[in-house]
DNA sequence: AGAATGACATACGACGCGTATGTCAATTAA
DNA sequence: TTAATTGACATACGCGTCGTATGTCATTCT
């Protein structure tokens, strides 16, 4: 009969390992989850972790990681099929707020993470996503769209204010006001970055993130 | 002989135990520091802590209140001896972000707080200097000075970029020079706020937060 | 002065983490 | 083919930490 070969078992089990703890960080909390019971609920037990990842925090890095390998391919996919350099920027931002948005990533990513593994400008997964946003920038800017400005300052400056829109809009009474207002307020602050004769009021607001919020 | 009033020891208590849980929050992290270790530099045991605080979140809240509360009143003085209310608002930012750079503030604040206590945009205080800048926004936006956008909203999106720019700039390999970066594309950002016949270039740069960098 | 309140300390139980050790299958070598 | 070795995982143990339940003593109220 045909069992399974090595190397198909191990990464099976690794990715059931990631699998339980993403669902268990994602659900109780990284210093809630206990992991007798989240290996235990994979068919496993401490011992397999222990052995895959040294430890819980490496079990954290990993599922940080494998999140993060999805946003990532979310946001280019986003950037891909704008019909404008600047249309990309803003569409990858907007997708941004909208990752932002879901509780799994705002659990593990925007706080547990931190706390546990430190400032996550330091993450060599978080920083993918910057530098996808900071490539953008720097085509603008040679594109002559936007002022002269460091293109990874200007990325991490707009994700911060992404993120922390993110966060304040879904825990907001009236998520779908806050968005409003957020959206608004994000839009005036980009065209910041445009040259003198580009501003025309609220041009693309990105207002899809609306949909997001059913 | 002179015994204190019975108020005084207990406020006295409670400070006692609001300083060793800070010191011990802001050196090893809230998951790491012992409650039996730092309740004990503090001469008292764990029954104190119990019975003023409930329990360990509890302390984390009243040491963040504490934090804020002086991080607010930082906050006031700074934007009430500015000449003009958007000089003032620099200012503010500015300032805000001086005092994200402080590795205590990070760690207590930015990173445990959010992980223990959820959402900072929920927390009482944390509102409170939200709405300093909030109220500043509102006057400029009344004046006549920046564009017609909800002022909170705008608020939480310059302190969100603040922060993050903070901890990009105390955690990266070269602060000074990364400092100088943030904050051009930070006042980029901010003219976005400005209606069009205002925006001077680079006006009145906050590149005082160098100063802090020693 | 006696009772009651409240500010703490002490004692106890339980849980969760990390490590050290054991077992058994799968690969490799002779 | 078989013996040796590797490595994936389970089991067992010790230790630290948290929360609670209980105890004690001073202060305040009647």
């Amino acid at each position: 009969m045909g069992h399974k070969p090595r190397k198909e078992m191990i990464a099976e089990t690794r990715a059931k390992l990631v699998a339980a703890a993403r669902h268990a960080f994602g659900s109780v909390g990284y210093a809630e989850a206990s992991m007798d019971d989240f290996t235990a609920s994979a068919g496993l037990t401490r011992g397999a972790l222990y052995h895959h990842f040294g430890d819980k925090k490496g079990l954290l890095q990993a599922v940080i990681a494998e999140i993060d390998a999805e946003m990532f391919a979310r946001l280019k996919i986003v950037s891909a099929r704008a019909d404008t350099l600047w249309q990309g920027f803003v569409d990858e931002c907007t997708a941004y707020i909208e990752m932002a948005l879901e509780p799994e990533i705002q659990r593990i990513v925007l706080r547990d993470g931190p706390a546990v593994l430190g400032d996550p400008s330091q993450w060599p997964s978080q920083n993918e996503c910057i530098r996808s946003m900071s490539e953008n920038l720097q085509k603008l800017r040679d594109e002559g769209t936007i002022v002269a400005v460091d293109p990874e300052a200007a990325a991490r400056l707009v994700s911060g204010a992404s993120l922390h829109a993110a966060q304040w809009i879904a825990n907001s009474e009236d998520p779908e006001a806050t968005s409003k207002k957020a959206v608004k307020a994000f839009n005036v602050l980009l065209e910041g970055l445009l040259k003198q004769g580009r501003r025309i009021g609220s041009p693309q607001a990105p207002a899809e993130i609306d949909k997001s919020l059913a």
